[in-house]
DNA sequence: AATTTTTGCCC
DNA sequence: CTTGTGA
DNA sequence: TCACAAGGGGCAAAAATT
């Protein structure tokens, strides 16, 4: 574990990716052939790997550990935290501060290490909290400082030491003198880094291929902005269809038996009974990827009430009547024995459409093929525009607009998907609270609360960090300290005097906040210097938004 | 038995 | 899910 | 262009606590 802490120090320090990349390669080059598939899932930043479940061990179980290590009163957590903005780093502080451990004491190896989490993850049932603290403590007990670091980071599933699993793969092909691409082939068939890495040390990458009864990865989409000018766009085919406000899911069957995975590659069958009733004893083996809605009479129901059935493990028959699911299917990648990924999307949508699957539960996603002749001209940015309006008078989030030569691409975010989204309107809101954040952030103040008019009185209605560059947030944090009413822990009231323009999806009904509201993804679309507070958007405008 | 806390994961 | 950053 | 870091709202499940 020694080396491990070693190493992600050292990738941390360096700002070069391919710099990072050399670095991980040699460390995953010289590992015990026991350890490589460790080494490998550890340097994505997962404890586990992605099939063994999460490990169920938070900030709270955490902080109870490395108390029954480390002895510490709270305002030495918080200063030390203060100094991190991130508990690792803090907890490192502190056991350097506190007594040094016995020289004599068995090293922590990355295998005595994976296998505890592993032990940590089956723990269930009553005791089960203590059970994995109690694990959790004694790998802190052995650890130097550095590696209590680290392990705290890979617990928390953030490394941040700018490195994550697409970089191992380059490490892997690197280490191996395999070509990326096929590290990155199989990593798409196998979806574990650790065996990957295995395969790729044996020269046996093309063994792992894509088997039904384990997720694909999903291919992703960029976004691109309604009213602009759509230079994302390439002369030639794209297919065109809704975006819907749904859960995005891969459908298989194999030999009659149906599975369900979610984006994070979840097996989620059990959770939506009726569309795998549908697929179950369909004569055709196939791999689908596609949207779960809530659909009733032709139309998706708002992401709410889809919201309330979401990780259930046995969805009463009640809830299953008032919430019933269809999986919207808009893609193939696989049917019977091939493998459909690497042929374009035209070609798989025309086997889509004669896929022997389809029902009530189980929809063909309607769309239509568009020429584009680009760049862009204004007709065909009026008809983009009009299809855009048809699929939000649907109750649909946008477009999606796919190339119709690409491939299916996963984990790619890049030219050959694209999502048209537009937002609603923007609200103009008063900063009333702000907070320090983590890692990078935790020495300014990154996030702000902030609140609508209703009278004479500021209600909260949000929080947001995103969208402020780092020059700006820098800017902004001398003022706040300098106009700061009260302070608790890392979060400050401010002198409401700060506008701030506030982009988001939908405004909720919630209890979260003052104003009975909440909005979803919000971010900040810039500072207004030019608004006074008393020109801040009210509480009726709230409300009205909610209505849509 | 009912409520609260913690966690993970969907967007 | 969102945005900004840097190689 | 790509991969990453940092952050939001909201829900269900599993345990812990009352």
């Amino acid at each position: 574990m020694r080396e491990f802490g070693e190493l992600c120090e050292a990738v941390a320090n360096t700002a070069s990716r391919t710099q990072k990349v050399r670095l991980v390669a040699g460390y995953l080059k010289s590992h015990a052939p026991s350890e490589l598939a460790i080494a490998a899932t550890f340097c994505s930043g997962r404890p586990l790997p992605v099939s063994a479940g999460a490990l169920r061990i938070g900030g709270s179980q955490m902080l109870a550990a490395a108390a029954r290590v480390v002895a510490f009163d709270d305002s030495d957590v918080a200063k030390a935290y203060d100094r991190h903005g991130d508990f690792g780093g803090a907890l490192a502080d502190l056991m350097e501060a506190g007594p040094q451990r016995s020289l004599f004491h068995a090293p922590l190896t990355i295998a005595k290490v994976a296998s505890t989490f592993a032990q940590a993850a089956r723990c269930s049932g009553s005791g089960a909290t203590r059970a994995r603290e109690a694990l959790f403590a004694g790998l802190l007990a052995d650890a130097t400082p550095l590696e209590a670091k680290y392990l705290v980071k890979l617990v928390t599933g953030e490394l941040r030491m700018g490195f994550k699993e697409a970089l191992v793969v380059d490490a892997l092909a690197a280490a191996f003198d395999r070509p990326a691409k096929d590290v990155r082939r199989a990593l798409m068939a196998s979806g574990d880094i650790g065996e990957v890495a295995e395969l790729a040390r044996d020269d046996r990458l093309p063994s792992a291929t894509i088997a039904y009864g384990k997720p694909v990865g999903f291919m992703l989409a960029s976004p691109i902005t309604f009213g602009g000018r759509y230079a994302e766009l390439e002369d030639g085919e794209y297919f065109v269809e809704d975006k819907f406000d749904g859960i995005r899911a891969q459908a298989q069957v194999k030999d009659g038996q149906p599975f369900l995975f979610s984006r994070r590659l979840n097996d989620v069958t059990i959770s939506y009974p009726e569309v795998a009733a549908a697929l179950r004893g369909c004569s055709t083996n196939f791999i689908a990827d596609g949207e779960l809605l809530a659909w009733r009479d032709g139309r998706a129901l708002p992401f709410k009430s889809l919201q309330t059935r979401l990780s259930r493990v046995a969805p009463d028959a009640e809830l299953l009547a008032s919430v019933p699911l269809s999986f919207m299917a808009f893609d193939l990648l696989a049917e019977q024995d091939e493998f459909l990924i690497d042929h374009p999307l035209a070609e798989r949508r025309r086997r889509l459409e004669r896929l022997p699957a389809f029902s009530d539960q189980f929809v063909l996603s309607p769309g239509t093929w568009l020429r584009v002749n680009a760049p862009v001209d204004d007709l065909q940015r009026s008809d983009l525009e009009s299809r855009f309006s048809a699929a939000r008078a649907r109750g649909n989030e946008g477009l999606m607009i796919k190339a119709a030569a690409s491939g299916y691409l996963p984990g790619r975010r890049g030219r050959q998907w694209f999502k048209l989204k537009r937002e609603l309107a923007t609200l103009d809101c008063v900063v009333v609270a702000v907070e320090y954040g983590h890692g990078k952030r935790n020495s300014v103040l990154s996030d702000y609360t902030f609140a609508v008019r209703n009278d004479d009185k500021l209600l909260t209605v949000g929080k947001a960090y995103s969208g402020l560059t780092d020059v700006e947030i820098a800017e902004k944090t001398q003022w706040f300290l300098q106009h700061t009413v009260s302070r608790r822990g890392r979060r400050l009231i401010v002198e409401p005097e700060i506008v701030v323009e506030i982009a988001f999806d939908i405004v909720q009904p919630s209890s979260l906040h003052e104003s009975g509201f909440a909005l979803r993804f919000p971010r900040i679309v810039r500072l207004r210097p030019d608004k006074s507070p008393t020109e801040a958007s009210t509480l009726d405008e709230v409300r009205a938004l909610a209505q849509h």
